[in-house]
DNA sequence: CTTTCTGCAAAAGGTTTGCAGTTAG
DNA sequence: CTAACTGCAAACCTTTTGCAGAAAG
């Protein structure tokens, strides 16, 4: 937790963006709570703590990092959570085996699992997560044979 | 394409819908275009052909046509696609194998595939289709262990 | 100081809801 | 006929944009 937020002030700085009160803060949220954020959750997280912040700038907050690898969005949520440490640290952008998510459809709680085989994973996932796979979402973005050429 | 529309309005009979002009004109367009549609567009098909319709009608009917299987959301695009002719024969809700997409990030055309290895999908998709995969999206939905309880 | 960030107001989508009127069977 | 469906108006929620003022380095 300290060494994501440690290694995520770094990439800020080293991208020439300045560490920020809502920035720094938004980051400290990210790596405690370790769940996906709203951000409107994320703005009355601070404003708990008596930082006023327009939920415009946790936008554009989130909109940079996510573009530096910094956190996810997750899709089916409309949520971000903070990238594991292992993505952190091997700056494996969008690599296979990373960022996949059980959603649960009861309590909303994300975990995040990585492999690669979607139906042995299943089945692995039940057994070692005890997580009953209900339905999974799984879409390719890229270039279709005309757009690439 | 004929196929898929029969099939359809007897799954919609059989659920004790009626068949109504905006029904099946959805339909219509669903099959032809086969390709994920917002309902704006839909609308916008109707419309064409003389028919208007609110788009709040639209969303009411695409909300039904998931419920029975007969289109699925795209969530990335926000655009309904009609199930292909396998998924209906083989009411395979929403089973391992199944709508899978490929979404191209430049024209936005929609291509299905099946198959159950991700990683070896991903070379297979490319191979065969020419596709290539610049990003893919994973999520599972389903109860952890504490709400399965 | 100067560039970058933020706040505020407003707009822009996308989606949902309630209710009265219309239509399929 | 009567239950089911649609249209209209309005609300709601999420996200984006523009611009002037504030703050980081």
């Amino acid at each position: 937790m300290k060494n994501f937020i440690q290694m995520a002030e770094n990439i800020l700085r080293e991208d020439g963006l300045r560490l920020t009160k809502p920035r720094s803060m938004a980051l400290n949220f990210l790596a405690k709570e370790n769940q996906p954020l709203t951000p409107y959750e994320i703005r009355d997280l601070l404003k708990e703590e008596g930082e006023k912040a327009d939920v415009v700038t946790i936008y554009r907050i989130l909109e940079e990092f996510e573009r530096l690898g910094l956190v996810h969005k997750v899709t089916l949520l409309g949520r971000y959570i903070r990238c594991s440490d292992l993505e952190m640290e091997t700056h494996c952008e969008k690599d296979i085996g990373c960022h996949h998510y059980l959603i649960c459809e009861k309590c909303s709680k994300v975990q995040e699992i990585s492999g690669e085989n979607l139906h042995d994973l299943e089945r692995v996932i039940e057994k070692k997560t005890g997580f009953e796979v209900k339905n999974h979402f799984l879409e390719f973005l890229g270039l279709c044979k005309k757009c690439k050429k």
